[in-house]
RNA sequence: CGCGGGGUAGAGCAGUUGGUAGCUCGUCGGGCUCAUAACCCGGAGGUCGCAGGUUCAAGUCCUGUCCCCGCAA
């Protein structure tokens, strides 16, 4: 088929890929302009256009696609179908009708589950078990669309966002195929989406990373790898933020929450419910990212409590 | 030149008012032990990020430079 993929991060760059190596032909990609990254603030290309440029598909990055530009150019490249992966910008009604087959949409949860920009995440932080990709017809809303073809997966226990991000981005673009091929044959009956169960995985801030010690320490977990590896769960200690990149929940005693149970050999958090967290993988504002083991090697805290 | 923290043995850190570097772990050798990641004794390993400067003397003060990290964007 002739396709216009829409795409941003890594996530996106596997639907990409696979679409390429099942033989179809990708006119054109669009992509968020380049942005600014890091401390010294430079200009970064996404991932998709890395990769697009590679494969020499010409690379569009409108600030917009809102525009009669945009628009027109769609109607010139005329596409069978828009892939859109994780794009990051909400179509204009008039361009979901522009491909014969409309827009088909990767999203990384089952939906109406998890509608919104990080499904992934908000997954993990709930301790949800499951979940899984959907293809489906864009519509004007936010991850509205009917529902095309559907994937579960399994969501570990040491499953952070970046290890289930992986899979989720390489069974997503598997589904894209599959679901390309069905449209064809016009084997696929759109299922619109059952509202009354539609839940929301709005996109992450970095205050969401803050960890509340009250919460049982399966709780916390759940935040330490979803959060991972952006933006990270952090808290404080010493008067410094804590950046926890890994750590394991223990069943405890009388354990008060963010007091610094033990930093001899381990370093154990206590957390609501009587529980506690081991922590493994920190970074102590200022100094690198170390196992917990190294970090208490050469340094002990002095407070009594995290938070 | 946005704000702040930091670059000292393989790893993580201390180094007070400037006087030829210490700790924990690891590592090597020996001992103990049925055995060990445990314990005991001993050893190796550092031009203190880099370049200048002040000084009788600088990891420790001054200047410049590179790199890392938190915040902010």
């Amino acid at each position: 088929m002739d396709i216009v993929f829409m795409g941003t991060p890594d996530f996106a760059t596997q639907s990409l890929q696979a679409l390429l190596y099942a033989g179809h032909h990708i006119q054109a990609v669009f992509t968020q302009p380049d942005k600014p990254v890091g401390r010294k603030q430079l200009l970064t290309p996404p991932p998709v256009k890395t990769f697009a440029i590679k494969q020499n598909i010409p690379v569009y990055q409108p600030q917009s696609v809102r525009t009669p530009d945009v628009l027109e150019q769609l109607r010139t490249l005329h596409p069978d179908v828009c892939a859109v992966v994780a794009y990051g910008k909400l179509l204009p009604p008039e361009l979901l009708q522009l491909p014969k087959y409309g827009c088909i949409n990767v999203h990384a949860s089952l939906l109406p589950k998890y509608r919104g920009a990080a499904p992934i995440q908000w997954a993990i932080v709930n301790g949800e078990q499951t979940t899984g990709v959907t293809t489906m017809q864009l519509d004007a809303g936010m991850d509205t669309g009917d529902i095309l073809l559907q994937a579960q997966e399994i969501i570990h226990t040491q499953d952070t966002a970046q290890t289930l991000g992986e899979r989720l981005a390489a069974l997503g673009a598997k589904l894209l195929c599959e679901t390309l091929s069905a449209l064809e044959q016009g084997s696929v009956i759109p299922q619109p989406q059952n509202a009354t169960q539609a839940t929301y995985a709005p996109i992450i801030k970095k205050e969401d990373g803050l960890i509340d010690w009250n919460r049982p320490a399966s709780a916390v977990d759940c935040l330490i790898r979803g959060l991972n590896i952006w933006p990270t769960a952090f808290t404080f200690a010493d008067g410094k933020r804590l950046k926890i990149f890994g750590a394991h929940p223990l069943a405890w005693s009388n354990a008060i929450p963010g007091e610094i149970v033990c930093q001899r050999e381990q370093l154990i958090i206590g957390c609501g419910q009587n529980t506690a967290l081991q922590v493994l993988d920190l970074q102590l504002e200022g100094s690198k990212r170390m196992q917990a083991a190294d970090f208490l090697r050469g340094k002990q805290f002095t407070c009594h409590k995290f938070g």
